[in-house]
DNA sequence: AGTTATTAGTTGTTTTTGTAACTAACAATG
DNA sequence: CATTGTTAGTTACAAAAACAACTAATAACT
C-alpha cells in the first residue's frame, strides 16, 4: 500500500485549521466560562454588542456568521445573567435593540482585555510579518 | 464609550481560526457525509488509518488530539459500515488493532483524493509563500 | 498470591448543537 | 382590505458532543 503518494494530514487546512482552532479556544473559554459560565456564542454576542455597540439580534447574526437560534439563545442567556436588555423597537415591533447592561459592559471590557493579551501570547513566537500574512489568509478562507 | 481602543473582533485570533475552520469543514462535509454518511470524527479516524496504517484506538486519540469516546464510538459506526475490523492483539487483550478492509480503503483513496482537490482549491488564490507561512503558524499554534 | 493502581475501551447521562416548524409583525399584490 | 409572501425571532425535537462512571485486562507493590 504505498502511502507516500498521498497528502499528509498534516497538510489538509480544514484539518489544520480545526486543530489551531480547537487548541486556542479551549485555553480561552477559561475566562469566559469559568468567570462568567458563559458559553461560547454568548462571548460572542456579548464581544459584538460590547465592541461594536447596540445592535439587533438580526445584526449580531449576519456579522458573526452565526445562526439565529444560536444567536436567539444567546441572547436569552445573557439577559438571564442581566448582562443585557432588550427594546422593542417602535417603528417594527419585529426588531429588538440590544443593549448591553452595566454588569454587561464590565464583563465586556474585563474579557476583551484579556483577549487582547491572549491573542499577544498566541503570537509572541511568530514574526509579525508573518502575523500579517496568518491573518490575512484566515480572513480570506473564512470569507470575511 | 471609547471602543477605538480596544481591539477589533477581525483580529482576535481564536475568532478568525474558528470562522476559517467552519467554512472549510463545512464545506467538505459534503464529501464525507454525502457520500458515505460519515461524521468528522469517523473520517478523521479513516484518514489515519489509510494514511498511516494499522493502528489502535488510543494511537488514534494521541496522534488526532480526539477523546477516547470520541474515538470508540467512530470506530464502532466505522465498523457498522464495514469500513474496518478489529483484532485482539494477543499479547495484550485490552488493545485492538483495528485495520482498513477493502471497502475502508477505497473510501479513504476517494476521499483523501478530494481532500487534495479541495485542499488545493481552497489555497489557490494565497501565494506559495503565504500557503507555506499559514501552514506554518498553524501547525505551532495547534501545537503538532 | 492478593491488593491496589493504571490503562484501553465502552456505556450512560447531561449539555449543546442543528434542523425544522412555528408565531407575530410587517410588506406587497390583487 | 383580503391573500400571499417575507422577515425577526422563538420553540420543539433530533443529532451530536462533553463528561462521568463503568468494565475488563494488565501492571505494580507488598
Amino acid at each position: 500500500m504505498p502511502k507516500n503518494s498521498d497528502f499528509d494530514l498534516q497538510d489538509f487546512l480544514p484539518y489544520l485549521l480545526n486543530q489551531a482552532a480547537e487548541a486556542s479556544s479551549y485555553d480561552f473559554q477559561r475566562y469566559y466560562k469559568g468567570r462568567y459560565g458563559m458559553l461560547r456564542t454568548e462571548w460572542r454576542v456579548l464581544f459584538h454588542l460590547g465592541r461594536y455597540g447596540k445592535m439587533t439580534a438580526k445584526e449580531i447574526c449576519n456579522r458573526a456568521s452565526l445562526h439565529k437560534t444560536k444567536v436567539s439563545r444567546a441572547v436569552g442567556a445573557l439577559e438571564t445573567k442581566r448582562f443585557l436588555t432588550r427594546t422593542e423597537l417602535p417603528d417594527d415591533r419585529r426588531h429588538e435593540q440590544l443593549d448591553l447592561t452595566k454588569a454587561g459592559q464590565a464583563a465586556y471590557r474585563d474579557l476583551s482585555h484579556e483577549a487582547a493579551r491572549f491573542d499577544a501570547n498566541l503570537v509572541q513566537h511568530i514574526s509579525q510579518a508573518d502575523q500579517d500574512v496568518l491573518r490575512r489568509c484566515l480572513r480570506q478562507i473564512a470569507g470575511l
